[in-house]
DNA sequence: TCTTTTTACTTCAAGTATAAAGTTTTAAAT
DNA sequence: ATTTAAAACTTTATACTTGAAGTAAAAAGA
């Protein structure tokens, strides 16, 4: 089985496709929230890990959960905390540990942005219906295994 | 129909699966580019861009491919030309164009990468056959209309 | 013609991203 | 108890990225 047999180039072409798509998508949420809420993709990204936990979050934790390097969190972080729209707290049983929550403000911010957001991503996924969602969540769980995911 | 039925909900969670995987190959591939070949990706899409077209590409055609600001594209081919792997020439007829195109040493280069990243996608859709590629197709084609793709 | 607008590209400032080095703290192993 | 190793963050250097401003050339309009 050579390296560019036919089933690999189409994996191949598979992956670019994946990768057009999201780029696409990315871009258009970007211009999206940018216009309509003066705000970032990092930065809303960040605030939607922290709201959907729900609760005080390592800085290692969310790291990982957004599949970016610890000193990119602490940047964003940083800002966000400049704004005053999420807050640290150290750990009391580890000294090393910074936990990271939403502020009150940064809660109420976030929330309106979350509801235009997935208005958004429905307006652009419009032509998919519950049997093409369900086929992607399979397709997107096969390949779950091969991905590094750090180690989550 | 509100913004938040279950449909919608289910989008949502589709766009952020599809994101996580985009990312987890790309910060994948980024580290086996890296470890085996020193170098990085944004290099990478540029150089497979260029090998693609096979002549000579106008700067903002560049940059319209790779779904990246003019800007983003005049930085990386900075970089690739004085590593001398591409070339810039103004364009005759019109002196605003600026064609770009790899070298002999560029080409040769990514030749040797582009073997060596296919068979790294091979291996992370290893799991993906025949059927599974031409669903994703099928389903990817149907959001092609609706994402940003600025005026390709 | 000549003024205005548009197009192509580069430059700039600010933000985002990585990898590697540095600091502090904890855990493990003598 | 001490040393060694590992873990959690931050900091640093460098690269990437965007959006906007700037420059130059071409096209459109008056």
């Amino acid at each position: 089985m050579s390296a560019s047999d036919g089933l690999s180039r189409r994996r191949l072409r598979t992956w670019l496709r994946l990768l057009r798509i999201a780029r696409r998508t990315e871009n258009h949420l970007r211009e999206f929230l940018r216009v309509n809420y003066d705000t970032t993709l990092p930065r809303f990204d960040v605030a939607a890990a922290l709201y959907r936990v729900g609760k005080p979050v390592k800085m290692s934790k969310l790291s990982q959960m957004l599949l970016v390097s610890n000193g990119n969190a602490t940047t964003v972080v940083d800002r966000l905390e400049k704004d005053g729209l999420v807050m640290r707290e150290p750990s009391a049983e580890d000294k090393r540990v910074v936990h990271v929550s939403l502020t009150q403000t940064g809660r109420a911010w976030f929330k309106e942005l979350a509801d235009a957001h997935e208005a958004e991503v429905n307006m652009l996924f419009a032509d998919l219906g519950h049997d093409d969602l369900s086929t992607i969540r399979d397709l997107m769980r096969r390949l779950k295994g091969e991905a590094d995911d750090k180690h989550v």
